[in-house]
DNA sequence: ACAAAAGTGTTGTCCATACACCCATGG
DNA sequence: CCATGGGTGTATGGACAACACTTTTGT
């Protein structure tokens, strides 16, 4: 490839990638013990470098498919942090991304040979670098985004019950919903499909599964948003 | 500084800023005429790269104010674009950032002898690389922010009316408002002082002035969301 | 039978919309 | 004196929070 910029400096890219789950009432992140040095045995968010001739978005399919298996993980980039002191091991760029995936889905064996492990959100280890703001920026984006565009869903099991999407939404927002309310306001978006089968462990009349529709669509009108269009 | 992570590929690192303006009841983008190769002489976003010791921050502001001589410009990071093919010149990253500027303050000068020039959102040229991209995923973001923070006031003068204020509104969602309303709902949120003095430019009986408190902030729960905690 | 979760119905309040209406003033 | 934009008041409907209520079934 040609290069008209050969006078420009350069710099290392990393992708890291903050892993969500949901699991027992519970947001859980996924983090790693690091083999590389600095800061080797630390605990930090999943990463790695972006390779020569890969998009970012590839690059960080690539890094959650390597630490847990998944293919299709919803995924969004959030921020690139770029203090250059961010690193003391070198001048690295970080973009980060965020990563919803359905905790009952993923490879156990190779998170677990690579040292990942799940925390709360609540009893988070400290993390090295800028790791922490990372976190916040993907918890807080997260939060916002959900307003408008449910994506909740992404870190349940194909089948759920509106309780357990209830569930995931309090444990999201740090605050309780009014159970009738929750299920009507869910409901009434259209987005979720019912299912003849019952999810009986959790109560002797047994709820509903539903599923996402994917084929439909939220319409921007039904979300109340600062102006009303 | 030490560097753990020679082995890895280095890449160029850009940065583009989408420059945003409020003028004569329409949203305007500032653009330039390359200088550099590739695409010499084409319009583009405005953008430089990143320095050796230099934040993104940093950079897009210095990058805004060597084009437009303003310091205090509303400034916030979008995107990393990272499609390898991206740049016919060479492998470069690039992060955009859109500006937010009162068009009447900046340093008219100084775009003039860069071959800037103000474009309204529907009479745009066609631009180079995937400029394209970065400037609906600017405009998507304003909207979308300005939903629930307002971020408006960054396009107007110091002083401004209700009016003004509304067809910013209408110009950056492309549809009217009902100006009772409009009044009304605005002027609920407290963020605006209103003045003594008259605008009698735009009617006989003059418009109050307002200007926009930065002390008050607005209250989450005021601005209607997805889910109202 | 009853406990406990699932799910429905009802009501008051708030708020966005629509629109009628008054105000001020330059020509 | 009236046209024009600035600004206020009010009626209506829809959405949501609160909460009372019914359904189902395993023990």
């Amino acid at each position: 490839m040609k290069n008209f910029y050969q006078k420009q400096h350069t710099f290392c890219q990393a992708v890291d990638c903050v892993i969500f789950g949901f699991d027992n009432g519970a947001i859980k992140l996924l983090l790693i013990h690091r083999k590389l040095e600095p800061y080797k045995g630390k605990w930090s968010v999943i990463g790695g470098f972006l390779q020569k001739k890969e998009t970012l978005d590839n690059a960080a399919i690539r890094i959650v498919h390597d630490l847990t298996g998944l293919n299709n993980v919803f995924l969004e980039q959030l921020h690139t942090f770029s203090d250059p002191n961010r690193d003391p091991g070198g001048r690295v760029l970080s973009t980060t991304y965020f990563a919803l995936l359905k905790i009952n889905e993923y490879d156990k064996e190779k998170t677990k040979s690579k040292n990942a492990d799940w925390f709360e959100l609540n009893k988070l280890p400290s993390l090295i670098f800028d790791h922490t703001d990372m976190l916040k920026c993907a918890l807080k984006h997260i939060q916002q985004k959900n307003r408008y565009q449910p994506i909740g869903f992404e870190l349940l099991p194909e089948k759920f019950t509106i309780t357990q999407l209830q569930k995931l939404y309090e444990s999201l927002y740090g605050k309780t919903f009014d159970s009738a309310n929750f299920r009507k306001k869910i409901l009434s978006y259209g987005l979720l499909n019912r299912l003849d089968e019952k999810d009986k462990n959790h109560s002797k009349r047994g709820a509903f599964y539903y599923c996402s529709d994917k084929k439909k669509q939220i319409k921007q009108t039904s979300a109340n948003l600062f102006f009303h269009m």
